[in-house]
DNA sequence: ATGCTTTTATGATTTTTATCATATATGATG
DNA sequence: CATCATATATGATAAAAATCATAAAAGCAT
């Protein structure tokens, strides 16, 4: 296995909960299921699902990458990157709350099941077992995202970039060298940083034998001295 | 009714949805719940549940005011400001995720009921409609998170400290003059400031006639006015 | 009330980071 | 492959906010 899965915990996940939620249904619930979703592909950069509009699916990721941001007055927060396995919409879920609270769009090309979230709403209602699931995706992600609220508000640059590659690497890529679908830009909606300030760190990282950069080629270099720098703020 | 709390909906409000979860249990139910339930008093600043340390009971706020808050290396941000009608430690719901993952402390004299979480992990099997409304309490709580999130990290001190008066004013003590339980450096830590610059804000809040402060005493004179300065950031 | 501690307040300084300006590289497109 | 657009990079400057130092005010216990 690749240490860097294996060892390194970083304080500020990028939240990425995988379970089988499906697979709680009866085969009865299961054909339900099956008989009103619809698998669709969406392209590179492709919007999936667009904040303010009405969450008529909830989307469960099949292949590829998602980024969920948040938009505000030409500002955008990237809330979490999904990858294959996690669901987006769930918090759409409450009647009064129907609508999406954020943008979700395709950093590659990504495949989704999309699940009426009507058909969902009675599941929980009739599956104890898999609402109960859906409860603890929603306390996982609650819990990644209070740590990773920590880390955007308490550390400096050097901290929150740090923590963001060891979280891609060990988490959405689950390998110390990737290419890199994020931009500069992206990274710097990743961390609440302005761009020109995370190419200056991510040099920075190069100067000290931390990362290698190639293009999108990235590769973690010293994880260890990346957490250090995590931790330290 | 005050207009602060119809007119003023902050983009980064502090969390505190507020539903009668247990009323949705059956009398049987109910009454398991009441035969194992203990009802606490909390003096002001006593710890009521530590992070990291187990999560035996589920909080159910009776009256008072809590803070729920993340401690790392002497630093502390303030995740949620907890009025009474509100649940704290449904995050540990998940068997796997079975520990406090913040600290919560009274701020002024605090009654919780303290459930047992195995009761509630039962519950939620045996009552869809009770898991379905936790579902959406822990959907509430990670949308206005999001905002906060966002206002945090996006926004600058004057923006912040704006929208926490009015969360405060609007959302918690649902009136424009409140004492206020949390010092500065409380605000500080619900602002991700430091406490002199929270005092330095404050300031200039009541230069410019926004709020007027006497000790504890605070009243939101222009809730237009710290809205306009909490939307331009 | 008196002394002691904590909170609030204020000014000076430094650090951090964003912004602006501009240049180079990369990539897409006709 | 030439052109345009976009992404990346770098330096200079400005702005924002933290830190440090210190003082005044408020709370609290004796």
């Amino acid at each position: 296995m690749n240490a860097i899965v294996d060892r390194i915990k970083t304080s500020c996940t990028v939240p990425n909960p995988n379970r089988d939620y499906f697979g709680l249904l009866t085969e009865e619930q299961q054909k339900i299921v099956n008989e009103n979703k619809v698998i669709i592909e969406y392209k590179k950069g492709e919007i999936i699902a667009k904040q303010g509009s009405f969450t008529t699916h909830i989307l469960n990721i099949k292949s590829g990458l998602v980024k969920v941001y948040f938009e505000d007055n030409h500002k955008s927060l990237i809330l979490r990157i999904v990858a294959p396995g996690s669901l987006i919409g769930l918090t759409s879920l409450p009647l009064n709350q129907n609508v999406f609270q954020y943008t979700a769009s395709a950093y590659v090309e990504t495949t989704a099941e999309l699940i009426d979230i009507n058909i969902i709403r009675k599941l929980i209602l009739d599956n104890s077992r898999f609402a109960s699931a859906i409860i603890d995706f929603l306390s996982e992600v609650s819990v990644q995202k209070n740590n990773r609220f920590f880390c955007l508000t308490h550390r400096q640059s050097y901290g929150k970039l740090a923590d963001i590659l060891l979280c891609l690497a060990g988490n959405i890529f689950k390998t110390d060298t990737f290419d890199l679908a994020l931009s500069r830009k992206e990274l710097a909606e990743l961390s609440g940083m302005s761009t020109e300030s995370v190419i200056r760190t991510l040099k920075g990282f190069q100067e000290d034998g931390l990362i290698s950069i190639q293009g999108k080629s990235f590769k973690v270099i010293d994880p260890d001295g990346l957490l250090k720098i995590c931790q330290l703020g």
